[in-house]
DNA sequence: CCGGAATACTTAGCATGGGTAATGAGTTAG
DNA sequence: CTAACTCATTACCCATGCTAAGTATTCCGG
């Protein structure tokens, strides 16, 4: 066995400095009392639950590119548009493009009525790659719902209403 | 001004072939009844406000360089220890640590008991950074939350312990 | 109608972060 | 004491980000 035992004696490192800003702790027992106490926990869970829900779902294509086949869903956009949704540059995006339409999972189509411009949509094959995806990471998130009790879950239902605005503002 | 009313004509694409998966719509009314509609809504809203986050406070270090940052604050770990926390392998650990070890914001310290590992730690610099990153995301978060009301703060610290809860599941 | 300016996408070239394979130092087991 | 194992690192390749430059198309002033 190796020395495990040994090694975690000389860990501890920061001795802390008396917290100047207490909130900006990771706090494992949110007792969210104000704004900043909420800000701080709750960025900190969604984050943690977004990391978690893309590292458990197989990755099929890489989580840029599932990004933007997830704008492609309803609607078709040109390169530039999406370079800018995802805060990329124009070159990135023909890039990224370039190698959704060699897996054959979007399209390009010209624009009949300005020959600069190019729309990128979805193929049938990219749609059912996203949905499966979609639906991996629901599973997931189904998952881990399923452990709480009646009263959380009308919490949460709450919540997510609240999030979701929040999101979008 | 360029075309851009006439293209907006020639967008609409996929025609949606009747959902047989209704849950995994985008849904930007969340009318989370089931466990299955609300596992889709709470974590789309997650990951928007965990993509939001990211995108609006200023980078002063690349994402994988914040996420190991953040890990070793309060405690020193192993490169492979940060490896397998961060997905990754040990090779990428060893060059990202490299990197904010020349930015003096990690130091690396020989384990004086096994002589093939190492320790990489915090230095103040970098604690100080990792803070201010945090209370800049914090601040972001707690301005979207002033907007909301009393009640629904209410909801969101209960929801938040849940989630918490929930995450580290 | 014509020529320059502007726009959209792409190509070219570079930096960086991911991976695997292989190396070297140090530890453990037999 | 030797062999096997573990940890960190180096070497090298691929993918993705960027800026700069190039090509095609459209817009606009004359």
């Amino acid at each position: 066995m190796p020395s495990r035992a040994r090694t975690a004696q000389a860990r501890k490192t920061q001795p802390a400095q008396p917290t100047q800003t207490s909130h900006t702790a990771t706090s494992h027992t949110p007792q969210a009392t104000s704004l900043a106490h909420l800000a701080n926990d709750l960025r900190l869970a969604c984050m943690r639950i977004s990391r978690r829900v893309r590292f458990e779902s197989t990755q099929a294509v890489a989580p840029h590119q599932f990004s933007v086949m997830a704008r492609l869903d309803g609607s078709a956009l040109t390169p530039r548009e999406l370079a800018e949704i995802e805060r990329v540059s124009p070159p990135s995006m023909t890039r990224t493009v370039g190698a959704l339409v060699e897996r054959g999972l979007v399209a390009r189509r010209d624009d009949p009525l300005d020959g600069r411009q190019v729309f990128i949509s979805l193929t049938p094959e990219g749609l059912s790659l996203l949905r499966e995806t979609r639906r991996q990471r629901d599973a997931w998130m189904a998952t881990r719902l399923k452990g709480i009790s009646a009263e959380e879950r009308a919490v949460l239902v709450k919540a997510t209403a609240i999030l979701t605005r929040v999101a979008s503002q």
